[in-house]
DNA sequence: TATCCGACAGGCG
DNA sequence: CGCCTGTCGGATA
């Protein structure tokens, strides 16, 4: 997955900032190992235990004095919730864990895990999964990923498993960083590419060292150790002979001088090992160069080299080992990856299940298997946003243990694949993920052929590698995808990195007898219309400008699907992508599934909403959903909900199933019930709004600034009853506020913030500080909506307030407000309209009048209807109030709803629902049916009007 | 003028 | 420290 050098704005670089505060796997793995190469320290090592994995220097010195160290053991230091540890005397590290697990403090202070260590034994244990640790002290690093969750690491199980690839990344990190220091020069941008380069080679000389690819006697860390022995600073010289010679083939390597302690080792070619590439750009000429190593880097070097490499799981070890080239993101080290779940989430329905069901349905009829191979052999996967290749790691994975199965079932299992690894191909705007994409396909090559064919013919084949450059770097959004991946079989294969930007002519393809099938998948990145820079917002208007004009609010990853629909009109491409949930909510329904519609694609798949967890802790992440679109006329559509799965005639762009409605935002309303207002908002950082003791001592101070104060409503002050107060000030009394220093003092604060500020709304209420940038406040009778409210609630929570209060733009808001209104509001219709066409935040509520009132099909009340309604609405408020003080929150408490209110709300229910269809609705889809169905007709006779 | 969103943020128990 | 649930201000129309 590719996240581009976005954030530019202030705010996204602090929280960037801000992610970078907690440890991630790597920097522990790193600190883990750095302890155990230290000499024990007997008293110190509980503490520098902790301090590797993450605990601030507080927490431990607070540890240290005793004040919170709840241990019971002489040596021992208990960490609350986490972990009992104890050093003890040589030989007892058995009695001691023994010790700790009988220790009453250890269950009351809830430790996760027990430790002991004499500083030459080392065992531990899981106390709630029972798992335990017992190795030498010097090795109890290689266990580091076991205790995790000591820094809130538990969301994903996976890295806990990839110890290897975390390691390897610790130490390719640690490398990289420091050649980079050693050689300045290669830190710009245009030399970037080369350091990249040659980290790949790197990476690719391990493995191939560790699994026989390199043949014995060769062995590439050993020969640069040798070569290099007592002088480091020839070591580029070695490495840079090395690869050399395995630029060169066998036949020309005495004419072009290669050493004959290089000659051994093997042509690999495949760009790998050739020329690097800006050099070649700048000067024509193709000779190699490599970085300068010091002796820390030449020892770094070597300490990467005599790690198992054969461990290396190229499904994940890509998206780790891309951070490590990236300043923006080497804090997050590679922590935004997709996991393998998710990736067969989109893989599955896009293609395997099919192939599967195929190869079912052949059994051990040998023709259709034939074909299916066939078939297989001319499938092209295409991840145009590939970052280090995870989905076509996989998909490649997938899909040669389907052709293994067919090979076995026709008799040959020996059988050479069909399927060509440059049939799996990307688009990645970074150059570093994408050489690691080529390797790591390189690598999944290799060990299918191990794991189907057998060692020998694995590496009988294996060399020299295939040098078409089929994963391209670049702007996937600028890119002709054509070019790209045209389909297998019109006799166009991979074009040369200067023809990308030249769209193909489609003449070159031959689409009739093209035959192959091309599917499109990945994780593109998203960025909200708030966190784009100008390259991203110009990739928006190249995609959209021309198709429509109604696109700026759309987020960056809907341009892969408009992209994938036109590369799918050309050769009937499925494609399915993760994407951020919002371009199936709210406003972006309409911008995207618009012109998608129209060019007559419709979702052949789709995944609910679900969260993507995060791995710092106390993050939030982000929800996701995916989508998979074709234009082929699917006679069903799946849907996937977390574990359930159901089958349906179409999925709506809501991803229910339904009929492809788009619900537009209006700032007319469809009914003729009064308008909503968006709330008031103070863009004041803060000085316009006074907490309870704020108010109390300003009014304490200066009595006259009484009849400035306000209440102040949004979301949280409704739900939550927690009082806040804003000064609110008439233009008219304006000189009087002013006299009042405190009020002053905050103009002038809020004056200067505004100015300050990159907003021109802001701007241009500078100069008017005491007043909110966006004021629609009347007097009289009004009903709040909160703007964002939890999806737990059974119905939307809203309430009347009095003029002394200004309802925030955390809320909406409907001034001199009926009575029925708030019925209808409060309405179990009208709360499953609004969580079906709003927008969310996280799986929360998200209250908009534009998009949820303005939209709501209603037919004309009667006024016997409003008479009933309001007695309805009388209800819900009296049971409120006989709970006082009980919190909106406290009643819509779903497990502790109050029985009388919630009577009042079926009631109110059953009056409207009446009004709809004469009788209550069976349930929720049949009340999203008839709204739908009204919502048709009601837009429909408007238009025609 | 008006408003939708956040590869989100932060407080509470 | 994990769980629960909504701020706030910029970009855009």
């Amino acid at each position: 997955m590719c996240l581009g050098p976005y954030n530019k704005n202030p705010v996204a670089e602090q929280r960037n900032a801000s992610y970078r505060s907690s440890m991630n796997p790597v920097e522990i793995e790193e600190a883990v190992t750095g302890l155990a190469e230290e000499p024990f320290d007997r008293a110190e090592f509980p503490f520098q235990f902790l301090a590797a994995f993450g605990n601030k220097k507080t927490t431990i010195s607070r540890l240290r004095k005793g004040n919170t160290n709840q241990s019971d053991i002489a040596g021992g230091v208990l960490q609350r919730s986490n972990i009992h540890i104890a050093t003890c005397d040589s030989g007892t590290v058995g009695q001691t864990l023994t010790a700790l697990r009988d220790s009453p403090k250890t269950g009351t202070n809830k430790a996760k895990f027990i430790l002991a260590t004499d500083g030459e034994e080392f065992q531990a244990e899981d106390l709630i999964s029972g798992e335990t640790v017992a190795c030498d002290f010097a090795d109890f690093p290689n266990h580091f990923g076991f205790f995790l969750p000591l820094a809130g690491i538990t969301t994903v199980q996976q890295i806990r498993e990839s110890s290897f690839d975390i390691r390897a990344t610790s130490r390719l990190n640690r490398l990289y960083v420091t050649l980079l220091q050693d050689n300045p020069e290669w830190a710009s941008p245009e030399r970037r590419t080369d350091m990249n380069h040659f980290m790949a080679r790197l990476i690719f000389c391990f493995f191939a060292e560790d699994t026989d690819i390199f043949h014995a006697g060769y062995q590439f860390t050993e020969t640069v150790e040798r070569m290099s022995s007592g002088a480091h600073e020839i070591t580029h010289e070695v490495i840079g002979e090395l690869f050399r010679a395995m630029n060169t083939k066998h036949a020309d390597r005495t004419a072009q001088g290669i050493k004959t302690w290089a000659g051994g080792f093997p042509y690999v070619n495949g760009n790998l090992f050739g020329g690097d590439h800006a050099l070649k750009k700048r000067s024509g000429s193709a000779e190699m160069e490599v970085p300068r190593f010091s002796k820390i880097a030449r020892s770094y070097l070597i300490h990467i080299g005599n790690l198992d490499w054969t461990k290396i799981n190229p499904d994940i070890f890509g998206s780790m080992i891309q951070a490590v080239a990236d300043d923006e993101e080497r804090g997050a080290l590679g922590m935004h990856y997709t996991s393998v779940p998710n990736i067969l989430k989109v893989l599955n329905p896009l293609l395997l299940d099919d192939l599967r069901s195929h190869l079912e349905e052949a059994g051990d009829n040998a023709r259709k298997l034939l074909n299916l191979r066939n078939r297989m052999a001319k499938i092209r996967v295409f991840d145009p946003a590939c970052g280090s290749g995870n989905f076509l790691v996989i998909a490649y994975k997938e899909m040669r243990e389907i052709e293994a199965e067919i090979n076995q079932r026709r008799g040959e299992p020996d059988r050479k694949t069909e399927m060509p690894l440059t049939n799996f191909r990307g688009i990645e705007y970074r150059s570093f993920p994408a050489e690691v994409a080529r390797l790591a396909l390189i690598i999944a090559e290799y060990q299918c052929d191990v794991l189907y064919r057998g060692q020998k013919e694995a590496l009988a084949e294996f060399l020299p590698l295939d040098s078409e450059n089929w994963i391209t770097s670049g702007n996937a959004l600028r890119l002709d995808w054509l070019s790209i991946c045209p389909p297998t079989g019109t006799g166009v294969k991979v074009r040369g990195d200067d023809l990308f930007e030249t769209p193909l002519d489609q003449s070159e393809i031959d689409f009739e007898n093209a035959g192959g099938e091309t599917y499109l998948c990945g994780n593109p990145p998203y960025l909200g219309s708030l966190n784009r820079n100008t390259e991203q917002q110009e990739d928006m208007d190249r995609v959209f400008g021309s198709i429509s004009k109604n696109y700026k609010d759309l987020d960056y990853v809907a341009a892969w699907f408009l992209k994938a629909a036109q590369f799918g009109l050309a050769t009937k491409a499925d494609a399915a992508f993760v994407a951020t949930k919002s371009i199936c909510q709210g406003e972006q329904v309409e911008m995207l599934w618009g012109p998608l519609f129209k060019m007559g694609f419709s979702i052949k798949f789709a995944h609910r909403p679900f969260h993507w967890a995060n791995l710092a802790s106390n993050k939030a992440g982000v929800t996701c959903v995916i989508v998979g679109i074709s234009n082929d006329g699917p006679e069903t559509a799946l849907l996937y909900d977390e574990g359930a799965l159901l089958e349906c005639r179409n999925i709506g762009p809501y991803l229910i199933p339904m009929s492809n409605v788009i619900v537009r935002k209006s700032s007319q309303a469809i009914h003729s019930l009064s308008k909503m207002d968006y709330g008031n908002k103070p863009t004041d950082g803060g000085n316009l709004i006074l907490r309870k003791d704020e108010k109390d001592r300003l009014i304490a101070e200066c009595p006259d600034a009484a009849k400035f104060v306000r209440g102040y409503m949004g979301s949280q002050e409704f739900i939550r009853s927690t009082a806040r107060y804003c000064i609110w000030v008439e233009d008219d009394c304006l000189e009087e506020a002013d006299h009042i220093p405190e009020l002053h003092r905050r103009f002038n604060a809020v004056r200067k913030l505004r100015s300050a500020s990159v907003g021109s709304q802001a701007n241009a209420n500078a100069s008017t500080p005491h007043r909110f940038v966006f004021a629609p406040h009347r007097s009289g009778i009004a009903i709040i909506i909160p703007r964002v409210s939890s999806e737990r609630r059974p119905y939307l929570p809203v309430g009347f307030v009095d003029d002394s209060t200004i309802v925030s733009d955390g809320a909406a808001v409907i001034y001199e407000a009926e009575v029925p209104l708030f019925s209808i509001l409060a309405s179990r219709m009208h709360q499953q309209w609004v969580a079906t066409v709003c927008s969310r935040m996280r799986m929360d509520y998200r209250y908009s009048n534009t998009l949820g009132w303005n939209t709501f099909p209603l037919p004309k009340l009667t006024e016997q209807n409003k008479t009933d309604l309001t007695r309805c609405a009388e209800n819900i408020l009296l049971a409120r109030e006989a709970h006082f003080p009980a919190t909106i929150a406290d009643l819509y408490d779903p497990e502790a709803m109050p029985e009388d209110l919630r009577r009042a709300h079926e009631e109110n229910d059953e009056v409207l629902e009446r009004i709809y269809i004469g009788r209550r609705f069976r349930n929720d889809t049949e009340r999203l049916e008839k709204l739908f169905e009204l919502y048709t007709k009601m837009t429909g006779k408007k238009a025609a009007a």
